[in-house]
DNA sequence: GCACATTAAATGTATGTACATATATTTGCA
DNA sequence: TGCAAATATATGTACATACATTTAATGTGC
């Protein structure tokens, strides 16, 4: 469905503007439909993302400034979602060793176990770009890349 | 900067997971632009979107309905966002009299006056997409189109 | 006319976002 | 040494998001 469909506006004052609205709504479109596959498994899509960060560092820890910088929203609250994480028991947190300040934070195996079992869900749905040709997916990436400079 | 540095991951596992990466944060980046314009005045990004869709049916009222099916974000608390704007009598809200379900919504002088005052700050940013040409906007929404088929 | 489904909006609850502030630890330097 | 600045994280508050449930009004079939 084209953007002036979904939203129901005919018309925009120009491309900008039609580019821009139709690039917040296609983020949330594939957010939602991501968030969809995890919510049989209690988790938000923040959580996952945090999960997956865990992964990519273990067996090493993060500190909750890794997770930052690799978060995609760098402003959202990361110790209170591995607060979340922490009661379902698929993070732990301990204080470092080194740098008292810190806190180490790791993946569980119930937490490793429980991303291996999304993992073929999420590579089936090819991340919600089934419908780009993978050039078409490169040329997008360089288009937003412009866009922030 | 392009994606990889600004999240710190050097690499993808393909061109697909890259791109949804890109967009999703992409788009919270020109949120946050967006809301800061606002900021100074009080209102918060959904606040700004719902009393523009007021002011495209000004004089008419809108139903929480039509603030619904015209967002961005569907899912969102319409209902609650309009309390916000209530308080601060940038909106009101009056009974259907031909429907006692509905409720009319319209957007107050003053609503219109602060629109009005913010309209040459986003005329002057060119909606954050000033790094693109015509051309590109256009190639951006096409591609974005045939994301969501 | 009346039970029952449908519709429109509001409300409840958990989570997340945004931003300011607080607490604890470490660093650096006079 | 001692003390201010910097650093790492946590906490407070307001607002928004996501989704289920509730309340009230309307529509429909019998």
């Amino acid at each position: 469905m084209k953007i002036e469909e979904e939203i129901k506006q005919p018309t925009f004052k120009d491309n900008y503007q039609k580019a821009l609205i139709n690039l917040v709504f296609t983020a949330g479109w594939l957010q939602q439909q991501q968030s969809s596959l995890f919510k049989s498994h209690s988790l938000t899509l923040p959580q996952f993302n945090i999960l997956r960060i865990l992964r990519g560092q273990h067996p090493k820890p993060a500190t909750v400034n890794l997770l930052i910088d690799r978060m995609l929203d760098k402003t959202s609250n990361a110790s209170r979602i591995v607060d979340k994480l922490e009661v379902k028991q698929l993070v732990t947190r301990t204080v470092c060793p080194s740098n008292r300040r810190a806190v180490d934070i790791c993946i569980t195996e119930a937490g490793l176990a429980l991303l291996n079992q999304l993992d073929p869900v999420l590579e089936h749905q090819r991340n919600g770009l089934q419908n780009l040709t993978d050039e078409e997916a490169a040329q997008l990436s360089d288009l937003l890349d412009k866009i922030r400079n």
